[in-house]
DNA sequence: CTACTAACTAACCGGACGGTAAGTAAACCG
DNA sequence: CGGTTTACTTACCGTCCGGTTAGTTAGTAG
């Protein structure tokens, strides 16, 4: 009664969705097969097509909520920051916090030419727009003095791979933890790109600060509530088998 | 005459290998197959297997040149730079051109996975040499005095990631000349890790200011003549036939 | 209890893929 | 010239993958 049935099939859905995206990203895109995400969830592979109708749509589900993060990111960037470089360096703070935090690690934006036609050119429309804007918040900057002058689309190009490497050998379970990553990164882009000289940062991985601020990432589908919903009901459902 | 049989094999071999990391790299390991490969190069999927074993010797040769140039790179910039700082940029700005140079275009170490469990191990070996090494350099320029002290382990993850990121934009046919993609790269580093000040970097993609040194790639495989000799003996068997 | 539906499983299909076998035309070599 | 090797091609094999179909089970609604 609590979780209605249509409830239960979305959270069920994104469950799947968790794991084909840490799959995808473990071993790419052609790499994975349906047979290996519906194993990894306890189901045979014909059970994932009652949630997507098939894998490329289990990818384009995966960029869809990686594009909805960056934008969602970069709104709350643009209110909060104050000038360029403040406002480009929260959108990826926000944008990387919830990635980790929401998908079991992050989406990279790499096997696009895998998707169909229609969904990569979106894709490519939206990336091609959160990068239009990124590169604007260091126009932005350069105006007002946050940033120093340099080419915005190779920094924004820096920035983005520096970004875009981080699951590759970020494990959540390690010494590192998700905020002393997110802190240190935006470290060191701001000092990558301000225009004053940023003070020495911290010297060693156990002497990182931990941000004192609270925890960045509150998007809808992260907050931690529906998270430990999520793992509870699919408990039940697995016992009940 | 000139070119011996077995420099033909050799160099047959090396343009099945560059169209295999080009693929490889477009559309990733699983996303390759052996017949488009062949079939970029005018030939079956059968003469493939005169030149290489199987499919993930060929992902194997990949990286193996890439490491190979990876520690050329290093060696050759430990010799010529006078600190830890010069050392850690000159390494990344050689090793950016050898892969653009040498091989179509990069080869990400990205796909390590697909390798065979001895090739696997024996690249992870390598690699974390390599980043061992690279932090190293920045230990060494903290000690120095030429770098900003700050986590070796994240500012390698950083460059590392933007370095491995480019091929997925960089196009050589583009605007950006391979040249001017070096210098303006290096810079970039130079200034994410330098203990003072850099001056502003150029501001706009046509003002880049191109490199006045000697084109940085002279590594054996690379060296133009023998690229030239490629192409032009490539010609000939294909018209041969 | 019956009728229905959501959630799944077992079994299967066509096709593509990595890889192999057998054959052939040209080049090389004594 | 004849024998051997090189560099392929054509044709094929077994396997695995994405996707479908038909059927089963469990829960729900009336």
């Amino acid at each position: 009664m609590f979780p209605t049935r249509e409830d239960v099939h979305g959270i069920r859905r994104l469950e799947v969705l968790r794991e084909a995206a840490a799959s995808f990203n473990f071993k790419g895109y052609h790499g994975t097969s349906m047979n290996e995400i519906a194993a990894s969830l306890g189901v045979t592979k014909a059970a994932l097509y009652h949630y997507f109708p098939n894998k490329t749509s289990l990818l384009a589900a995966c960029f869809e909520h990686a594009m909805d993060a960056a934008f969602a990111s970069m709104e709350r960037a643009r209110k909060e920051g104050r000038n360029g470089r403040e406002r480009l360096v929260l959108t990826m703070s926000y944008y990387v916090a919830q990635l980790i935090n929401e998908l079991n690690c992050c989406v990279v934006l790499m096997e696009d030419r895998a998707l169909e036609p229609e969904d990569q050119a979106k894709l490519v429309r939206q990336r091609d727009r959160f990068e239009r804007a990124l590169r604007g918040f260091i126009r932005e900057g350069i105006d007002d003095g946050s940033v120093v002058p340099c080419d915005p689309k190779l920094a924004i190009f820096v920035i983005l791979g520096a970004m875009n490497w981080v699951p590759k050998w970020f494990k959540p379970s390690g010494v590192w933890k998700p905020d002393q990553l997110n802190t240190a990164l935006a470290q060191m882009f701001e000092r990558l790109i301000s225009s004053s000289p940023v003070a020495a940062m911290a010297g060693d991985v156990g002497e990182l600060p931990s941000r004192s601020d609270p925890p960045s990432s509150l998007s809808a589908l992260a907050e931690l509530g529906r998270g430990a919903r999520v793992t509870k009901i699919a408990k039940k459902i697995k016992q009940s088998r």
